[in-house]
RNA sequence: UGGGGCAUGGUGCAACGGCAGCACACCGGACUUUGAAUCCGUGGAUCCAGGUUCGAAUCCUGGUGCCCCGG
């Protein structure tokens, strides 16, 4: 049988003392989203003998007409059924459409690309159900997310990346604060994707489950360009492109549609490719050149929070992410004070973009992150 | 209404008289719990009318359109 990992196992065990509004170590909810992750992880949890309950989130109105309830709570609910666990279905559209809808578009109305996934981990599946099940005594909420939690026995937490550094998503985890992580469970920490899709079969799920995990996402099947026009045309006024000596060279249908790195969609033929260099929101305008323009190696960050520990200021390097999926970047950090930070990079990249998160990792340990403020380039580095 | 130049996919360019190719754009796919990037792939063009030639995008004649000079 699949052990859960250590510290999974020591609250099972009642070895870890500080666990504030956990009364019952044995008990836990899981969040389901009918994808083969939070399936497995459900089964894990089960078999090391906890008491499990399932939880669907509805986030977002589906077609009535077509099925009475969406293809993911299908699934969801015939994974709970296999299970032999319960699963409630939990109402929070509403919430989904102001916080993370609103937000969203909140962002974007400033000229920001933000990042949806990481706010409604924060707000919604680390937030308004964790609270919803504490309210139902249960102190511990799992997922299916590859991220790894370390605990020591006071409780305090630290979020390791995942082993399986490909599906890794300790970045979408890197805003939630030390009281959150407390009461997170992620049985799939030290796991590989292929060893998961293993245990689907071993376990008799693979039927039920879709061979990815769901997007919850509310822009998954959409193109971001419907999406606006259904919830906010007022971001689809069209300007000018330009160059950055400001010669116009077309027409862009809303700055909202284009995010700094974007090639795809300027419909301008060049003798090389162009790429999105920056937004001007006051003058609706998008600023477009070639891709040595994108280089840059700093960035300023704000709102930042630190898990277990705060980064050095000295000359230290720790590994960055400026993105979901980028790759580690070897940077610095500087002018840490209050919530905010720099970041100071080894080499230039490019793509360093408003509103996306800086994650900061030490090893495979994820310190946390802020959002990025603005990226710039430094000319004369002091080492 | 003088002189010169140009005309090739959506755009910018290539092709000694011998299978019209490249870049960019567009479209599709892969990847992906953000938006992107990246990778792979498809389609699509010789301004018009004559002529020379076995063979014309290429040479010749005429037409049409555009550009430059005529400070």
């Amino acid at each position: 049988m699949v052990q859960l990992y250590q510290s999974v196992s020591l609250i099972f065990e009642g070895k870890i003392t500080r666990m504030d509004k956990v009364k019952n170590k044995n008990e836990i909810a899981i969040a389901m989203s009918g994808g083969v992750d939070s399936a497995v992880a459900a089964s894990l949890l089960i078999k090391n003998g906890f008491r499990v309950r399932g939880y669907y989130m509805s986030l977002k109105p589906w077609n009535c007409r077509e099925r009475d309830k969406p293809v993911e709570q299908d699934r969801a609910e015939k994974i709970a059924d296999k299970l032999g666990i319960q699963l409630d279905i939990l109402d929070f559209q509403r919430i989904f459409k102001e916080e993370i809808i609103g937000g969203y578009i909140s962002a974007l109305s400033q000229g920001l690309t933000p990042n949806p996934c990481v706010m409604c981990n924060r707000l919604i599946k680390w937030g308004s159900l964790l609270e919803y099940v504490q309210s139902k005594g249960i102190g511990l909420l799992a997922s299916g997310h590859y991220a790894y939690l370390q605990r020591d026995e006071n409780g305090d937490v630290t979020l390791h990346k995942g082993l399986d550094e490909n599906k890794d998503q300790s970045y979408v985890l890197s805003a939630l604060p030390q009281p959150v992580l407390r009461h997170m469970i992620l049985p799939l920490g030290n796991l590989q994707k292929k060893e998961v899709q293993a245990l689907a079969q071993e376990f008799g799920l693979s039927e039920s489950v879709d061979r990815e995990s769901q997007d919850l996402c509310f822009l998954s099947g959409f193109k971001q360009e419907d999406f606006l026009r259904e919830n906010a045309k007022e971001l689809l006024e069209s300007g000018e492109i330009t160059d950055q000596d400001g010669k116009v060279l077309g027409r862009h249908s809303g700055l909202a549609l284009y995010t700094i790195g974007q090639r795809k969609g300027l419909g301008i033929a060049w003798h090389e490719p162009l790429f999105v260099i920056d937004k001007n929101i006051e003058r609706n305008i998008l600023i477009i050149g070639t891709k040595d323009k994108l280089r840059q190696n700093a960035l300023t960050a704000k709102d930042a929070n630190w898990i277990s520990e705060l980064p050095q200021t000295d000359d230290r390097r720790y590994d960055i992410k400026i993105r979901y999926k980028s790759k580690l970047l070897k940077a610095r950090i500087h002018h840490l004070q209050n919530r905010e930070f720099t970041v100071i990079f080894d080499e230039s990249l490019r793509d360093i973009t408003p509103g996306q998160r800086v994650v900061v990792y030490k090893g495979r340990k994820c310190l946390g992150g802020g959002e990025i403020v603005k990226g710039m380039y430094i000319n004369n580095l002091k080492r």
